[in-house]
DNA sequence: CTGTTAGCGCTTTCAG
DNA sequence: CTGAAAGCGCTAACAG
């Protein structure tokens, strides 16, 4: 194993006769260099293949141009989408990314947060797990002066950056919109209550009903309903009651409103006429199941950007105290076939 | 803006009155240490919520125990999901991975690599762009005494470790699958040739027409049809010869087989019986459509898990020259409804 | 087991 | 404009 050296600003200084300083400068287009050398340091540089020493940099600088992103799964559309669009962004600018996934555990996320907290990344986006309950080691995050985005599952007590969803809005409308289409025993599938954009669903939910002067039926909410899985269980018990919902709000996502789709299928419910179906986060598979899944679009790639564009912003701006932002991103309704009972 | 510093080894060191390289022992978990003041040391660390500057130790360390991912665009299931399993393998090994898109594009893939080489990172995965014709870039790597697997998408000609899927006999296999079911005349959509898994699909769409004794047709294949819009415009052409195909093998991805179908539906062709249609990917959409579409599983996380072991693997096995090793996943078709002319 | 010392590669004052 | 020198925080020889 010839550890063959990496080419360092040593050995460019040394084969020009300038000094490191100098070859440093070239390097960062500094403007404290002749022309002419700066020119030919970089000709050098160049056919030298050297790489610049990020580590060394960053360790002299007290940066690392780099954002950690923490997701509960990266393989799930949304948080997908989002790193996409932060990315995009980033990459723009010269910034890496790291990515972290919490699988939904607090330990994880705390692992998580840590290691990056010691790569000393600039900034830390997270969307907190479905087990995170307190939020010691965010604020740790704060501690050390790392700026902190939350986006989507924020832990709405922490004062930081966020960028979510008006879920609440988005819910009411999507209710309201089954109620228009003359759904009247719309029962609700809800996710853990933990989660703040879960209790905001819920929250459109009763609004949407209390507006429309309709009774809430305990028996139409079904809790803990937020998979695929979980959202066919609690669909075969509402359909099997003596006074059946004739429409489910999935408010947890499209995989929720697949379940429900296939148990009503299965147990012979004419969807959209016999029972109406709306799900969560316009998955790209809602628009091509029969009938098409009526559901509420995120806007994820943009919420990516708009995350990084906040990171951005707020690091140029180098005012004494930022007062914590919140960008509420408006989700749109996709009224599909899931829910044309007036039509049929 | 009060620069409160950063806790460091010195400051541990003095307040208990050792030296930092006792601190850095400790916190390493060097036997060569006592225990007693080990965990002195351990607990006064966590006290004073000290965290390791990971630059700083990788600079001395020269290495990073960090991982660079390029691949084409990370919301795509495939790649989301070859990812999460790297990230579930290498999480354990205390690794980062550092993720960066090409976006199908060249100069952004050539500059993403340039990033990670820059980052130090220990180890580099990439799946090329389509646009990607020479691997300078991935020469350099190899250069910079920086391991290199390549994986899906890989230039053959380099020498390197790869994880790949034997495209060949899967697409042959599931041509062979269509014939047994009945289709007689089947067509293929096929991707760039400029890509190693496109041109190997084509050969065991061929070989598997030979097997079988059934003519090569050309105006049956459709090139350059790897995404949902061209496949759906090749659909309509092909569809619309005199002597139309009974089958389409999609065979650059489930999207563009989705394009099939509607093309399809909207031309009258009953699937299966007028029309079999097979994709390729498993997308979590095709198991959902009407009817289900036949596809080909690859194993996707398997294929991360497998990638992140190889890097280990070789990183412990310090040999004087690494064999470039090639590991082949094969990949599973998974018949459907959408092919099932004969049941009909 | 512990301390001393040097230095990873780069940037940044401070002089000139 | 350029050079000299110090040091980011940590680790690893080398002595003791």
């Amino acid at each position: 194993m010839k550890a063959k050296k990496r080419v360092t600003i040593y050995d460019i200084a040394k084969k020009l006769n300038v000094t490191p300083s100098s070859v440093s400068r070239a390097l960062n287009n500094s403007s404290y260099v002749n022309e002419t050398t700066k020119k030919l340091i970089l000709k050098t540089a160049e056919e030298m293949n050297y790489k610049r020493n990020t580590l060394a940099s960053n360790l002299r600088r007290g940066q690392s141009k780099t954002i950690g992103v923490v997701v509960p799964r990266i393989n799930q559309n949304f948080f997908a989408n989002v790193i996409a669009g932060i990315e995009e962004i980033t990459y723009k600018k010269g910034y890496n990314i790291i990515i972290c996934q919490s699988g939904e555990s607090y330990e994880k996320e705390v692992q998580s947060v840590n290691t990056l907290i010691n790569q000393h990344v600039d900034c830390i986006v997270i969307s907190i797990s479905v087990d995170t309950e307190d939020y010691k080691h965010l604020q740790n995050v704060i501690d050390h002066q790392i700026q902190l985005i939350q986006f989507d599952r924020v832990a709405e007590e922490l004062e930081t950056l966020k960028v979510i969803n008006d879920n609440e809005q988005a819910s009411f409308e999507a209710v309201s919109h089954m109620i228009s289409q003359g759904y009247r025993r719309i029962a609700l599938l809800e996710g853990p209550q933990t989660l703040n954009i879960f209790r905001q669903r819920k929250n459109g939910y009763l609004q949407a009903l209390a507006k429309h002067q309709m009774p809430v039926i305990d028996e139409l909410i079904a809790q803990n309903a937020w998979t695929k899985e979980l959202g066919a269980t609690a669909t075969r018990q509402l359909l099997s009651l003596s006074n059946p919902p004739d429409a489910i709000f999935a408010s947890t996502s499209d995989f929720s409103a697949l379940g429900v789709l296939e148990v009503a299928n299965s147990m012979n419910f004419k969807v959209p006429q016999e029972l109406g179906i709306c799900g969560y986060s316009n998955e790209n598979f809602s628009e091509i199941t029969s009938p098409s899944i009526t559901t509420i679009d995120q806007f994820s790639v943009y919420m990516g950007k708009t995350i990084a564009n906040l990171f951005f912003q707020e690091s140029e701006n180098l005012q004494v105290e930022t007062i914590p932002k919140v960008i509420s991103i408006k989700p749109k309704l996709i009224a599909r076939s899931s829910t044309e009972k007036n039509q049929q």
